[in-house]
DNA sequence: AATTCCGGAGAACAGTTGTTAACTGGATGA
DNA sequence: TCATCCAGTTAACAACTGTTCTCCGGAATT
């Protein structure tokens, strides 16, 4: 996977990543719209014609920081989907994912929750894609649950569809909650998982 | 309700409107957090000072289009969830509403879609209020429901939350799909009932 | 009819922005 | 070792930003 880089290309992709760390730090106070060059190479400390050596625009930073986001996330979420057992044990598992994922790495959550609707359109369309690609996935999963005998394949991506945007705002919330109290963080997490649990049950008795 | 203004009271709210107008219009394209008062102004066609005989900063006009966006709609959503006829039933309507909505007020719904979680903390914090008082009010609506015998009240915020979200949700695909074909949009309009109608489902059998 | 009020205009301010061009100096490959 | 490459620098550009202060003219009040 990965390559020996020559000196020359290791700063350069340390630049770069610098780049984006100190981006996606100022876009917790502000959308990626307004977020200007010079503000992200001021904070990083080169000049700011060296954006231009990794960077076409803002947005194109923006991509690639839905990339560094969402790109990773892909075989998490196939092995929380997966597993067997209870479907109870599922959604807990499901839940404390997001919830580990949300204090690990709250910036990318907010970055992707934000800008899912945002003002810059490459930026919305990657991320929808990313988005698609998980609700994918995760009818791959579906189908191969016994639960999923005589479901259609639309129905299925419908249901996919719902349990991804249900993660996107359980995120969403914990990311509101994580300066609250603990007791507060909880309920959020007692909340999301009724809804999930609510949103199996349909699910069980779809077909009825 | 209407007062008979004097012809200084309602040359100010005329320009106050036609501010508020010209940005909801600029706020297609870009984010609050990238939108300059002096943009506004210039779309207008007045003077940049003028701006403020009427908002402290654009994130205060931010707050005021929240209130134009959503105050309106609480009466709609109280009757449409109301409603004593069949589940099914509701679920269309509510969905039909949605969709002329989306159509009849594309620019607002982008507005409230892409500030939920934008980079305007006020704004935020006023769309957040607003929807809260959308649950409450879908979960009285529920409460006189025969179905809503033994349900918590907690557990049904937490389902109102649900139908909540889902709405937005199902805006936004709508707005996505505004200039898509006829046969797209019909097809969020499917996607989104059904996904309606499994939540419905899960609520019927909660309490097995 | 005389006075106050006030929404909007005008000019000016110091700072900021994205983008260009030409450059430097150390790593790279022959 | 020497020529090439290229990430980052410096300087300059016109255009733009939010905000202040002063002023104007017509509506509102007395």
């Amino acid at each position: 996977m990965s390559h020996i880089l020559g000196v020359r290309q290791a700063q350069k992709q340390k630049t770069r990543q610098a780049l984006m760390d100190a981006a996606l730090a100022l876009l917790e106070e502000q959308s990626l719209s307004s977020l200007g060059l010079r503000e992200v190479t001021r904070a990083v400390g080169v000049a700011p014609t060296a954006f231009y050596r990794h960077f076409r625009s803002t947005a194109d930073l923006g991509v690639a920081l839905v990339e560094e986001a969402l790109g990773s996330l892909h075989p998490m979420i196939r092995a929380t989907v997966t597993s067997a057992d209870s479907s109870g044990e599922r959604i807990e598992r499901a839940v404390d994912l997001i919830a580990g994922h949300v204090n690990a790495y709250p910036a990318h959550v907010r970055f992707i929750a934000r800008e899912r609707h945002g003002g810059v359109q490459p930026v919305r369309e990657a991320i929808r894609d990313q988005l698609g690609r998980f609700a994918d996935e995760v009818k791959a999963e579906l189908a191969e649950d016994a639960e999923a005998e005589g479901w259609s394949d639309d129905d299925l991506l419908m249901l996919s569809h719902l349990y991804v945007d249900q993660m996107l705002i359980t995120a969403s919330l914990f990311l509101e909650a994580l300066e609250a109290s603990p007791e507060d963080r909880e309920r959020v997490g007692l909340l999301a998982t009724r809804q999930m649990r609510l949103i199996s049950i349909g699910r069980r008795h779809w077909l009825d």
